[in-house]
DNA sequence: TTACGTGCAAATAATTTGCAGTCCC
DNA sequence: GGGACTGCAAATTATTTGCACGTAA
């Protein structure tokens, strides 16, 4: 049986930012994630933070995130964008998502969970499914142990 | 049940170049399959070529094939090479692998299967099994369509 | 011949880095 | 005050493009 043999069931998909007001998270709530991460709280990841877990789930690439912060209030550099997205990384605050291999996409939803990426909008969507896709992972060759599994389903508009 | 908690079996993975002296493929092979894809068999298409497909199958990336390319006999430009992996790719003769957000790889093997990634190593590695890894397919949201399905299973090596 | 290919070098794009100045604890 | 952070600009890396020249059909 083949990929393309399998299955094929209805799932809800997450509808991009939809919610996002609603999942009301507070400053201080920010300050305490990034302090209980072993961050200080800086002013620019504070406004970053804020952007990022203020919303619900977000999917961003650094461009945007920068033009994000930029559009609000603080005045942040695109260097400075780019190493906070790396230390939340690095904290496990975000989710790094191999998409194409030209720019790189940060999740803030860090649990298990799979992607659509929408190929002529750039847009990338979390897949919310009951079942998991994956219903098992390969055993590693010797001496090596799975880091994470990385699945895209990617979608093309219908001709 | 989270992906963490999935079954985990046993799998052959593909020895990387292992058996790459085996797969003998003549030039004139190599000559047919560009021709059939409507590709004109120019000297630098037919090293190309000869390189992806004379030994078994292969993972690329463009300075990796430059350099294999220039170690080998005829001289090639890396933007030939950028060019005539985006042809094969075109043609059908390649499949692009999204492993992560700097390099692009390139998969000789064009049937639907997924990889390892040895991160320490960047290599990128076919997982060969019986089973599917995905057992099925979400629907894509309305007027879209499946265009690929990407699984990267991440390898670190064990501490 | 003649459109398709190729090489080269310059142009982009995404990301990283070095270092002097700034700001939390 | 001192080390952790930040901004800026310059450096890297991966890839694409424009254009004069070469070559398969």
């Amino acid at each position: 049986m083949t990929q393309t043999d399998s299955a094929v069931r209805d799932v809800e998909y997450d509808p991009g930012l939809a919610g996002a007001a609603a999942a009301g998270r507070t400053w201080h709530d920010v300050k305490q994630k990034l302090r209980s991460a072993g961050l200080r709280p800086t002013r620019q990841r504070l406004l970053l933070g804020w952007i990022l877990f203020g919303k619900g789930d977000r999917h961003v690439t650094a461009e945007m995130l920068y033009e994000e912060a930029t559009r609000e209030k603080l005045r942040v550099s695109l260097a400075t964008v780019y190493n906070t997205l790396h230390q939340f990384t690095s904290a496990g605050l975000l989710r790094r998502v191999a998409v194409d291999a030209s720019r790189a996409y940060f999740d803030t939803n860090t649990s298990a969970h799979h992607h659509f990426f929408v190929e002529d909008k750039d847009d990338l969507v979390d897949i919310v499914a009951n079942d998991p896709l994956i219903g098992w992972i390969p055993v590693p060759p010797e001496g090596y142990e799975v880091a994470g599994v990385n699945v895209v389903v990617r979608l093309r508009r219908k001709r």
